[in-house]
DNA sequence: AAGTGGTCTAGACCACTAA
DNA sequence: TAGTGGTCTAGACCACTTT
């Protein structure tokens, strides 16, 4: 014997027809709570769950006072991960140039603040920097990416202070040396480790970035090495889902 | 002049921060219900706003007839992506046997299954395979990739239908040629691109990787071509954020 | 059988947006 | 000012798990 799906399941499947069916654009809004209820013949917190479901999936956004719209997919910047700093234009403060270039190409403008400190690493940087969590320090640059006003994306990187004692890097400019900020200090990066994981964003995260409900974000934790395997470096970024491709080409040569 | 947070916000701001200080215990078991009215004299609907917050957060998860409990941390498989097909060791369709490996070096048993079918490639599939998508056609094999009975990640694979008619591509086996599926049939990929984008899983997802509520993927997509740059397969997996960490290796050389 | 979370109702007032 | 979604209450019954 097979019971009915709930009454909200039900109201969800049928909106949400609609907006694969084109039936509702995106950018359209949809009907208004109390229509809902009327057209469903549901209370008014039933027509809530079923709105709500559909917007942890991503389908609906809601705002106070306006309505609520089907979302609209954002054209997302593609960023290609898979060049190493040492072989690109040789401009850039690690792909700070690229990603500058990719939205300017689309007549944006690109930005970005930064805010040096030194402090103990997470234990996740120091497993990877090979310190000790407890007493080595680490030069933090947190970055964040900015377009017209909008952040974007956040990018700390992890430098072993004893590295980079002394050097331009720990002041808080937008250091754009030719080969990248590790060339400017004298450090040659000759191998990469990237480790991408997805995950829904923290608190802090969905305020730093104003994200939209239901937008989970990709980590990138590139994990940066000299050509003795000695860790350099570790820059952590934070890709909201909605506007971010990540891209890698790989070649048999 | 500031107004307050409304109340499911602080109840959900408290529960998070038992959860962060360690007082709630991973896989522990959060006040009932009806406790959290007690405790927060809240309604009933209010107290379960909170913890639909902190669902959504992926740090709570719950389950009917027994409870509330905070979520933990699987240890996620370690997939690396780097490795092109023909160098690795020649015994596996499509990084599937690395899977494989990784899985039962862990003690568990991999498995998966096959269904292979003829249909019009979606758009953007087309589009990387240089088809038209109303008239050409493509071989699909789905795979599903099973971790002890439990779902791990889907994997479909489009080929052009006119570069593998009549070859053992078509059938549902599982193919384990030297060398990887496309050798067996003649074809040398000499170079990939890999995109990696990050959303919330569809419904079908949800349900054919019976995934846990707010467990955002990762869609990886691999077009590979051969010397000449002619596209001979694209092939999308779809990965939980909760049990999967992607790994590139980049060297200079 | 008891206890848990899941579904659903009917209503109230508030905060924000747009006309 | 009217209309929208956001918050909150109080209560009911259901479905599932555990004992």
């Amino acid at each position: 014997m097979r019971e009915q799906r709930p009454r909200y399941h039900r109201i969800a499947d049928d909106l949400r027809g609609q907006i694969e069916r084109g039936e509702l654009e995106p950018g359209g809004q949809l009907p208004t709570e109390f229509e809902l209820v009327e057209q469903y013949e549901a209370s008014r917190n039933t027509v809530r769950l079923a709105l709500r479901r559909l917007t942890e999936e991503g389908l609906v956004i809601a705002g106070q006072g306006r309505g609520s719209f089907v979302r609209r997919s954002l054209k997302p910047a593609v960023w290609d991960w898979s060049v190493l700093e040492s072989r690109t234009r040789h401009t850039s403060d690690e792909q700070g140039d690229q990603w500058a270039s990719i939205v300017a190409e689309s007549g944006r403008q690109p930005r970005q603040e930064v805010r040096v400190s030194i402090r103990r690493p997470p234990t996740e940087v120091a497993e990877r920097l090979g310190l000790d969590p407890e007493k080595d320090l680490t030069v933090v640059r947190e970055r964040i990416r900015i377009v017209d006003q909008d952040p974007y994306a956040l990018a700390d990187s992890y430098f072993p202070e004893e590295l980079v004692r002394g050097t331009p890097l720990m002041l808080p400019e937008d250091v754009s040396a030719p080969g990248g900020v590790l060339a400017s200090v004298g450090l040659v990066q000759a191998r990469y480790r990237d480790e991408i994981t997805v995950r829904m964003p923290t608190r802090a995260e969905v305020e730093r970035l104003s994200l939209p409900a239901a937008t989970p974000v990709a980590v990138h934790m590139r994990t940066g090495y000299d050509e003795n395997s000695r860790p350099l470096r570790v820059m952590i970024t934070i890709l909201p889902g909605d506007r971010h491709v990540i891209r890698y080409d790989v070649s048999a040569e």
